[in-house]
DNA sequence: GAATGCAATGTAATACTATTACATTTTCTC
DNA sequence: GAGAAAATGTAATAGTATTACATTGCATTC
């Protein structure tokens, strides 16, 4: 019983439905991709809309769980394929530390244009509580442009960057005895 | 015909030898393991000795491999053990984009204190080479001063980070046309 | 509206990375 | 030397990701 969605440049009929928050940001995506000339596909919705769902860091093997259905058992290249599109197009992040996957934090913003888009280019940082394993993506733009001034020093082309702080966030700190960083290095 | 190697606290015969430079970096990791109160023995030390071989990242199956010799064939939990000695007292890093490891840089330098301890807290920063797949370890202070900050006014915790800037270096620059980062983000 | 070409998906197999659990040996401390 | 703790050996398995190739769907042109 699902109707297809209004997307300009989409395919089938999604197999999942989600509560209308998640739907309103799928939409949002959807307007992204479309004005990049990007095809929202259906399977793609369906990966974005689960990973819009969890709380925390999904694996690839976790939405490949959800994904399935009575009719169709997707197979590990279909989500990977799903989520290499969303990362291509700056929908999701991948946290490294965890090979696991978030969304954007963009999407969940109000915002329907995507000012931000050069702070999302690959090159988001993250606090990762180690205790409840909840990430936070941090908005700061001075690490990047750091960064940025050192690899223009060495002549290195910046791709991508990841920076991600493991730690414990301020709920879990509180219940905790605390851990600083524990040994010496050389 | 190993002879037992003079390591201060150290255990039985190394399994590999080393040119001599490579030995020199490995006795300098044992010392500080000994300052440390940890013991750096033949296993974790052949370990070592392989990646300061490299000149590139190098994988955990790889390493287990290398070690293979004739009366020894070590299972996957042997290389890992080492490895997780070795990341514990700052003596390599992990390239989380990579699922590999480097040397730290410091073992490679001349003086033999460990005078950057702080820096080398589990929280390197890299740059890595998407052609040549050559890993650079950045000396700035700056990026973690900045992250600091801005974990202190989140009262989050932090414990380690890891700062990885994927593009292409110098050399492999000049080689190609040039591919900045290439697409949009929310 | 058939033909063509490309993008997206389906499917099976396999490769690569890492951990668990438990037995054994080595080393340290007394 | 005896007992405890640290390190290693071993087998099995868990978790993450990719390759290769077949098929389907969509978009453009004639």
């Amino acid at each position: 019983m699902n109707m297809p969605y209004p997307t300009s440049s989409s395919t089938a009929t999604p197999t999942h439905t989600f509560p209308a928050h998640i739907e309103h940001q799928l939409d949002k995506a959807t307007a992204l991709c479309t004005q990049q000339g990007a095809r929202m596909t259906a399977q793609r919705r369906d990966v974005l809309g689960l990973i819009l769902m969890h709380a925390r860091p999904v694996g690839a093997y976790d939405l490949l769980e959800e994904l399935k259905t009575a009719e169709r058992r997707p197979a590990p290249p279909t989500v990977y394929r799903a989520l290499d599109f969303l990362l291509e197009h700056g929908l999701i992040h991948r946290i490294e530390r965890l090979s696991a996957f978030i969304p954007c934090t963009n999407l969940r913003h109000c915002s329907h244009t995507h000012e931000h888009s050069e702070a999302c280019l690959h090159t988001a940082q993250f606090l990762i509580c180690r205790d409840c394993k909840t990430v936070t993506e941090i908005a700061d733009t001075t690490v990047l442009e750091t960064l940025k001034h050192i690899c223009k020093n060495e002549n290195f082309v910046i791709q991508s960057t990841s920076v991600e702080v493991e730690g414990l966030c301020a709920d879990c700190a509180s219940k905790h005895p605390t851990k600083e960083l524990p040994h010496q290095g050389v």
